[in-house]
DNA sequence: GTCTATATTTCGATAGAC
DNA sequence: GTCTATCGAAATATAGAC
């Protein structure tokens, strides 16, 4: 079959998305209008509607998106029966995937408030299951006498506000490579835990 | 001078920025219109232009104001000569402070990218200012042989994430105290950057 | 699938009466 | 100082031609 005239499902679709996840990031999600992601894809802002209902499920599948490849890349990781080795592979995995998709993680972490009720409950959820490996190593590690932490909940989320933090700083080609980023918090990490 | 019927300027000017505050941090700054502050102060859009000449302004003032009073009290904070004590002192302080004020923290830190380009650098260097103490303890404990730290810009920003996370979680009448949140941080604090 | 055109709403900001 | 009324611009989303 011949293409229609100006048919593009196939590539415009993710070219919206990726459109929409950079504006988003760059001017925050209430800022951008569905005029200036239609204007950066090259098309009219009729057209967005061939491949999003609403502005709002742009917002949520960007979202979504993002924390199922999370959990997908985390799930194939290795995981070693040490709780130690476990907690450095999580540490390095966590700044490794964060440090490779900015704008997304920005999206996801500054744009909760602008998702409806349902939504929000849905990507709350995919967080919490991210972050109850991390409290898992914490307890198994504790229990084995290798770390000293006064609440695994509250050293989790001390742990992931600290790591997610590299994501401010860090640029691609600067004075420091990933691996040698992800040991400068694999030492601060792993002190702050330590017995 | 008899007050003229409906003139309220030396209290409402404070509500406005009270209620902006409360909606630019519930809905973000973008989300949330000149007519919704008005209608949570009680007036009609248009008086709220005897406060401040626009949105922006709104915005600008509310953050350069939280980081004046950021500066002012740490200024006037105990400054131990020990970098050890002086680090327990600027983490406790930190946690303090913002937990007191977590509405305005969360502006401070979502809607940089909703300033003028001015203003944001007015925001910046404050937020460098602020950020420079802390860096200046880590050098010195390093000069001490107290702390060991890959890189003392890198472990400042780290430290602040890690710190600054606590608004995220911490909700007042929660099953601990400030003071003991505190310590859980402190003890996190102390052993990562420890020789 | 994309376009033009538009219905409908809402926005920031201003003018002028009181 | 606050109100009502409104201007001009811009927003989301839809309808229908091609």
């Amino acid at each position: 079959m011949a293409r229609t005239a100006g048919s593009h499902s196939d590539i415009t679709g993710p070219r919206v998305a990726q459109a929409a996840l950079q504006l988003f990031a760059r001017h925050g999600y209430a800022a951008v209008s569905m005029r200036q992601i239609a204007a950066e894809v090259g098309v009219q802002a009729g057209a967005l509607y061939n491949y999003t209902p609403d502005k709002q499920s742009l917002l949520f599948d960007l979202m979504r998106g993002h924390m199922d490849e999370l959990l997908a890349a985390r799930a194939n990781a290795a995981t070693p029966r040490d709780p130690m080795a476990r907690l450095e592979d999580f540490t390095r995995f966590h700044i490794r995937f964060h440090l490779e998709r900015p704008d997304a993680v920005f999206v996801s972490y500054m744009e909760l408030r602008n998702l409806t009720a349902g939504n929000f409950a849905t990507i709350e959820g995919l967080r919490r299951a991210y972050e109850d490996e991390l409290e898992g190593i914490l307890r198994e590690g504790v229990q084995a006498g290798l770390f000293a932490v006064a609440d695994t909940k509250i050293t989790t989320l001390a742990v992931i506000a600290m790591l997610t933090g590299v994501t401010t700083w860090y640029r691609a080609g600067g004075r420091l490579s990933v691996a040698q980023v992800e040991t400068i918090y694999w030492d601060m990490v792993r002190k702050a835990v330590s017995a």
